[in-house]
DNA sequence: GGTTGACTTAGAGCGCACTCTAAGGGCGTA
DNA sequence: TACGCCCTTAGAGTGCGCTCTAAGTCAACC
């Protein structure tokens, strides 16, 4: 039978266990996988590249039912692009809202670093340029 | 007694719940705040800032296992200092590649929104500009 | 002194995303 | 035919990081 992959080497190809791409499909993250008369899964090309590009939201941080989400409306057919962008555009933003804190936190780390680099100790040199900088911006929100 | 904020006001400036910061300090995530003679918390500045830079660690992802030997290095004074400023490096490097996997997984999104925009269906216009590129994005790793 | 409300503790519960187990089926090779 | 391996399912277990509950204490105001 070489009409699609075995859940083994679909597995293999995309870098998960085929215990979660079983559960991936239980949960609705995936358009049902055709089956051998037998029962076992057989995996095409189209859905090896479901699940590369579902892999690819999971990295970005999209939540389970999200991904379920766009799998319903992926499933409903073409009357339901507009809806699948407009979920993948909301991530979108998302992601670039994440990226931003996580580049204005790592500026904070470096200060820190820079501190230690120094040897500082809390409460010495208070006047230090590092350490001013790193309590406004730890006391900037939150 | 103005010796200390009340578990209520440090946790409304923190932006947690006060059953967050007594979970933390029972983790092991803060060295033990000084209490009053009744036993009720009071929270100085330094623990505030304690808290918020424990705060921007959590936020960059670190996990609570890591902040809590950070918490333990810095509990056992200066000659750790060393130590703390590898710990912080190691996480630093964490947080780039993080934000690297990021970027790289936005241009994917990015590719999909924009064949969503040019109302493009799943084994149309295959030679389409786009879809080559996300192809090759999306085989390009796991 | 009584009431109110915030505080204390230990420990249970929850949501997420897997991850694994148990019990059984099917198939290929010796 | 027997062995071994991969497959199937439902469902239990795990690890993380909180989040909440229960039962009781403390402090301040009326």
């Amino acid at each position: 039978m070489t009409d699609g992959l075995t859940i083994a080497e679909a597995s293999q190809r995309l870098g998960m266990t085929s215990h979660t791409l079983r559960y991936y499909e239980r949960a609705g993250l995936l358009p049902p996988i055709p089956r051998t008369e037998g029962g076992l899964r057989r995996y095409r090309p189209e859905d090896v590249d479901f699940l590369r590009f579902l892999a690819k939201l999971r990295l970005m941080g999209m939540p389970i039912r999200q991904v379920r989400q766009y799998c319903e409306l992926f499933r409903q057919g073409d009357e339901t692009m507009g809806e699948r962008r407009m979920l993948l555009e909301q991530h979108r933003a998302e992601v670039i809202q994440q990226i931003q804190g996580l580049q204005q936190n790592l500026e904070i780390l470096n200060l820190k670093i820079e501190l230690y680099e120094q040897g500082w100790k809390h409460g010495t040199s208070l006047s230090n340029d590092c350490s001013e900088k790193l309590r406004n911006l730890l006391e900037g929100k939150i």
